[in-house]
RNA sequence: GGCGAUGUAGCUCAGUUGGUUAGAGCAGCGGAAUCAUAAUCCGCGUGUCCGGGGUUCAAAUCCCUGCAUCGCCA
């Protein structure tokens, strides 16, 4: 039985997340995550909320909340909309847990010891009225080169030339509107990570069946310019993991924090510990997940996470995983998503444009988005989600192939045989012809699933569920019954078994809908199809089964243009 | 501005290390069937593979260049 350690990026605490959020990381983890446990293989799957930094900050305030308090809100709504979308994590934990504070720190005292990292003192524009040191982006102010009122810190907008904030003319925080700024001087810890750019390199190099997306972004950081560069990991802020090292304090570094990108990815690690505290469990079992000499060595560790993240996952969270000198487990596959576009351009939180993950369950079940984002994933290139696309597919795929199909097979065995499997009959040159395909279809299936092809393993899927209509077609029930009841009964038998088949396949895509066919025929035999001949005798003779209700409803003309109009956003 | 992609049938996309008449689903057209959610099944594609050069016996696939779209960065 082979062990899977799956994690998704973690969701920032602030708001709520679009569907192309949701197709970029948690979603096609969750497809991998169930797919391995129908297998047999065991697995731990983790995802938590990413909750430091200033933006976390500020909507606290804004929201009049202290911002350990906002957190623990946003934190549970978050968790219900994952629920909602049936993420099957085995832990929804937080980056400000006390168990990520421990590891971070650790973390930070063992890249010191190993010498990899550096003190530095540096000038900053601080706010009197904010009363907080200003990040560039919160900073703007007239631009000394083309006169832009409204330039940014570290960019003008308008004439796109580079700026550093104590360049601008009249700076205003854009947090308070305040021109009280002044210089300060503040000491910070800089991660080395240029020490370890050949170690770096040869291990993606090593690579090569990673998405290019995912090898190309790292390759990037790493030759692009100058290299790799240092980069800070403490701020002037008071949301996040104080600055120690190890379990001491850190000289000069009192009342600092460390950068949310450096206590972020940590979380994975602590993750897995709130889940072993959450459950009862022992540190053994944990580490046995994360700690290559307690049991880990086994363990195929894969990541999801969109495109803006590959570069903290392939270079910065290496340099802590190697540079601490212990045995953790480092990342087998990153699984590297693209963006998913909103009907001709950009999903936007300030336009209210396309779809969030909140509106998306009000309208819908979560099954017929997670069967159109996972058949329309944005693998090699970009995607786009448009209102007729997405009607067009769920009423084919779902409604007309999957769901007419349970339909016409259970209808017709109640009106001909009773709400019972029927008696009667073999299987012939259709059926095995019909178990032959199949046979082939589900072992390319796997192989799609296995390698994370995401759109391949929908398309196959689907082509299983038409396998199932041409059958019916062929094979013409409604005609043999009235010249040989017992051969319809046959092929019913093999029709209905069909349906039980098509759940257990399909479930890591559509549970709910998988679910609720299992209940229909009465079975809990939910074991992987290895054999599709001993799997379609499953339901035997005498079985009883329910005529469900409608699998999948379609979405009608109306239904769409309404939603149409009602996301396009309107907010400029 | 720098960098990174992407540009294949009306639409959404496949096309592995360059190699037989460039593929799938949807839409469209024609037919079969009538068990079923007006569902299903079968048949039908002469597409400057963005443009222009080049390498090669052979390029959608490699190189150069132009254009377009998108994104990222400081």
């Amino acid at each position: 039985m082979a062990r899977h350690l799956i994690t998704s990026a973690i969701p920032y605490i602030n708001g709520i997340k679009h569907l192309g959020n949701l197709v970029g990381s948690q979603l096609p983890a969750d497809l991998y995550a169930r797919f391995q446990r129908a297998r047999g293989n065991e697995v731990l799957f983790l995802c938590a909320t990413d909750e430091h930094g200033t933006p976390a900050e500020l909507a606290a305030a804004k929201a009049g909340k202290p911002v350990d308090e906002y957190c623990a809100e946003m934190w549970a709504v978050q968790d219900e909309i994952a629920k909602g979308f049936r993420m099957s994590f085995d832990h929804f934990g937080r980056s400000s847990s006390q168990q990520n504070r421990d590891f971070t720190q650790h973390f930070a005292g063992r890249l010191a010891d190993e010498g990899l990292i550096e003190e530095v003192t540096e000038q900053q524009i601080y706010s009197n009225t904010d009363g907080r040191f200003l990040p560039d982006r919160y900073i703007e102010g007239t631009c000394p080169n083309c006169g832009f009122e409204s330039a940014r810190g570290d960019q003008c907008d308008n004439c796109t030339k580079q700026l550093d904030p104590v360049d601008l003319i009249n700076p205003y925080s854009t947090i308070s509107g305040s021109t009280d700024l002044e210089m300060r001087e503040t000491k910070h810890l800089y991660l080395r990570q240029s020490q370890m750019k050949d170690q770096l390199s040869e291990w993606i190099e090593s690579k090569n069946d990673w998405p290019v997306l995912t090898t190309s972004i790292a390759k990037k950081w790493l030759h692009d310019g100058d290299g790799l560069q240092d980069r800070g990991i403490t701020r002037d802020l008071s949301w996040g993991v104080p600055v120690k090292r190890g379990t001491e304090d850190w000289p000069g570094m009192a009342g600092k924090v460390f950068y949310v990108w450096f206590d972020a990815p940590i979380e994975y690690i602590a993750c897995a510990k709130e889940w072993a505290d959450a459950n009862g469990k022992s540190d053994a079992d944990w580490q046995r997940w994360w700690r290559t000499d307690m049991g880990a060595e086994d363990v195929r560790y894969t990541q999801f996470m969109g495109k803006d993240n590959i570069p903290f996952h392939t270079l910065s969270f290496p340099v802590t995983i190697l540079g601490s000198g212990e045995p953790w487990k480092l990342v087998d596959y990153i699984k590297g998503l693209n963006y998913l576009n909103y009907d001709g351009g950009q999903f936007s939180t300030s336009r209210g444009r396309g779809v969030f993950m909140d509106q998306a369950l009000a309208i819908l079940p979560s099954d017929y988005w997670r069967w159109w984002l996972l058949s329309h994933v944005p693998e090699s290139s970009d995607s786009e989600f448009t209102w007729e696309n997405f009607q067009a597919s769920v009423n084919k795929d779902l409604a007309d192939v999957l769901g007419n199909f349970v339909s016409r097979v259970t209808k017709f065995c109640r009106s001909k045989f009773g709400e019972v499997v029927p008696e009667g009959g073999k299987w012939g040159e259709q059926e095995e012809a019909l178990i032959a395909e199949l046979t082939t279809r589900v072992r390319a299936y796997e192989g799609h699933m296995d390698a994370m092809e995401v759109r391949k393993s929908a398309s196959e899927l689907r082509a299983i569920w038409v396998a199932g209509n041409e059958y019916l077609q062929t094979a013409a029930p409604w005609v043999t019954f009235k010249e040989d009841p017992e051969k319809a009964a046959a092929q019913i038998r093999l029709a209905l078994n069909l349906i039980r088949l098509y759940a257990v396949l399909s479930a890591p895509f559509i549970p709910d809908a998988a679910e609720d066919l299992m209940k229909a025929m009465h079975t809990e035999d939910a074991e992987w199809p290895d054999d599709i001949s001993a799997a379609l005798g499953s339901l035997a003779v005498g079985d009883a089964f329910t005529v469900p209700d409608v699998t999948f409803r379609k979405i009608t003309d109306d239904e769409r243009e309404e939603w149409q109009a009602r996301f396009a956003g309107t907010r400029d």
